[in-house]
DNA sequence: AAAAATATCCAAAGCGCTTTGGGACGATTC
DNA sequence: GAATCGTCCCAAAGCGCTTTGGATATTTTT
């Protein structure tokens, strides 16, 4: 069923129809109901290919996601991220186009993004610091907002970040606040953005204290379950080990509690740890009491948040760059404690 | 840059230039090469709009992922699945469209998706026991390939699924084999079919040995890992407590081990516990020796491989549905042993 | 009652591509 | 030398929609 064989149907012209249907004024309420009738009852949707093409608008948001092809990670927000916004797309009357990428492949994808028109606007997620594809988008005049900020980027962009500086900042305040002066970052590779905001929220907390900070104590990697394990198993056994771990996420904390059930340690008694939670649907922290003492914002609400900010700058390209920081929230659990009497006196 | 604009600055008709590009014979080779040259150089790429209307082909696959109002759960393996899929999809020029759509709308999505020419095909997720969205979208015409199978489905339809039950069959016997004889199995929802059929591999092993079930032992729910900790929590209470864990998800088995830890039990000491392995990317099962002994299956590749088969399934409409069926590996990690002596002696 | 304004509808062009049905030309065959 | 056959190219139709620029009734205004 086509608006031909609809509009035949209807003893009307195709202009008629397509203008009942879309709401356009020049058609009586009596006809549009009569074609919205139909249309139901006929089970009629307007092909989509060819709305786009007449319209120029694709409705459609792509979300490019680089894999590589030697470690094949999938971070694991991803799926949490894009249930909230495909919520927005939804409700918008968008479609989500996904692509993976292959390292380095991402300019290629994005020029094939432009120009076979296949999506409207694009969703970029985690940037690197000072990240190349920024400009290139820009420059492609793809409409586009990015899921975290990228550093020392002057231009206007549209973007939605946790405020990771101030969650990490309190984070370890907490944790100083405790007593603990050796605090472990098992932090997410530093060259992306959010990690290295992330470090800096650390760093900023510790120096206000003057508590020097010991590199040994600072790692970064693909924040995997096993990350936190080795390192946590690694800097378990220094001669002075941290008496509190700070993860940047649950994963790898589950990792870190690994590790320290291995090495007898109880968490928030013997062992302190921190996480960054980012209320995964799976992976909920405790229901009533949390699993971990966490810094807590939901990735899903970003995402439905972003892809509103998205759709309002697709739908006025000449308006302000929204950006929008949201602040995590910390909630108290038990896996942190005071430091224990032994080392305290140590 | 569009084809008509191309063909005028080649001097070409519009017909030689798409012919050319999309390999037809009736073209010099000089000519081709002249074309190719200029495409390049212009960074011309059809529009895929105009492309599939002209075509009727949308190089478009649908995944429908249902999100309930409620629970706004999120399946975990879904992100590498899709990842796996999409790596397909990328190498035949494939888009991929992901809608997520609450209860019970389901039906009315896949409608829309056939009436409006978006996809070419869809890929199913998760099907329930006696799932009624398969016969809709058989009837809709709108070829797909389901990930898993649906028990009491007589009619033929290309599927990829884990031998589940051969799975549960050997984890089980495994387990049995290391003098387990109270075994629990903390499982899926058991609408799911994945869920069922594990069950019924669980069963299966147990009565091979005459060992009864006990219905005390068998638990199922959505696959958090609250959920595990949970069950192990409940269950560990009991007076004759299981000695061994089988779990259906390494997300559930980790929350065992929080339970198994707050219990003060050693995994493969004092608790056995195993579980499926999905291989996801963020979640590995430790790099040499692996953290829980489990049953091992990457559900990356079965998104690649069932991408293959459902875009040969749209290349051939009336070929036979094809189906494949994976067997999982046992990997033998430091998550079980024999039973404890106290319990064996008791 | 005539003129102007409004409401309601339609024919046709156009979005950018593919594909059908030739046409022109040189090479091959009889 | 005419008929046949490939080779290489083109004009135009068509995919299903929106939208422009009227056309025709119907009201409203003067």
């Amino acid at each position: 069923m086509n608006l031909k064989e609809l509009s035949e149907k209807l003893g009307l012209s195709q202009t008629t129809v397509s203008r009942a249907l879309n709401g356009y004024p020049e058609v009586r309420e009596a006809t549009r109901a009569r074609v919205l009738d139909a249309a139901r009852h006929y089970n009629y949707s307007p092909n989509s290919r060819a709305k786009s093409l007449a319209t120029g608008q694709s409705m459609a948001i792509g979300h490019v996601v680089p894999t590589s092809s030697t470690h094949e990670m999938v971070n694991p927000i991803f799926a949490d991220f894009t249930a909230g916004a495909s919520q927005t797309y939804a409700r918008h009357g968008y479609e989500m186009v996904i692509s993976t990428v292959l390292d380095g492949d991402e300019e290629k994808v994005y020029r094939k993004l432009k120009a076979r028109g296949t999506v409207d606007g694009v969703l970029v997620h985690a940037p690197a610091m000072n990240d190349q594809r920024l400009s290139f988008i820009e420059k492609l005049g793809l409409p586009y907002a990015v899921h975290g900020r990228v550093s020392d980027r002057p231009e206007p962009y549209c973007w939605l970040d946790v405020n990771n500086r101030s969650a990490f900042r309190t984070a370890t305040e907490f944790l100083l606040d405790l007593g603990h002066r050796r605090i472990a970052l098992i932090n997410g590779r530093e060259e992306m953005d959010f990690a290295y905001r992330r470090r800096m929220g650390y760093l900023d907390a510790l120096s206000a204290r003057r508590v020097p900070p010991d590199p040994q104590l600072m790692l970064a990697d693909e924040m995997t379950e096993f990350f936190g394990y080795r390192s946590a198993m690694q800097l378990l056994a220094l001669p002075r080990p941290p008496t509190a771990f700070l993860v940047s996420s649950m994963i790898s904390a589950i990792g870190v509690r690994r590790a320290a059930e291995e090495n007898g340690l109880r968490l928030g008694a013997d062992l302190s740890v921190m996480t960054f939670d980012d209320d995964l649907s799976y992976l909920r922290n405790g229901a009533d009491l949390p699993i971990f003492t966490a810094m807590h914002s939901s990735v899903r609400e970003a995402g439905r948040l972003l892809a509103e900010m998205l759709i309002d700058l697709i739908a006025n390209p000449g308006g302000p760059r929204q950006t929008r920081l949201l602040e995590a929230e910390l909630k108290i659990g038990r896996s942190t404690g005071p430091v224990p009497f032994a080392v305290r006196s140590a």
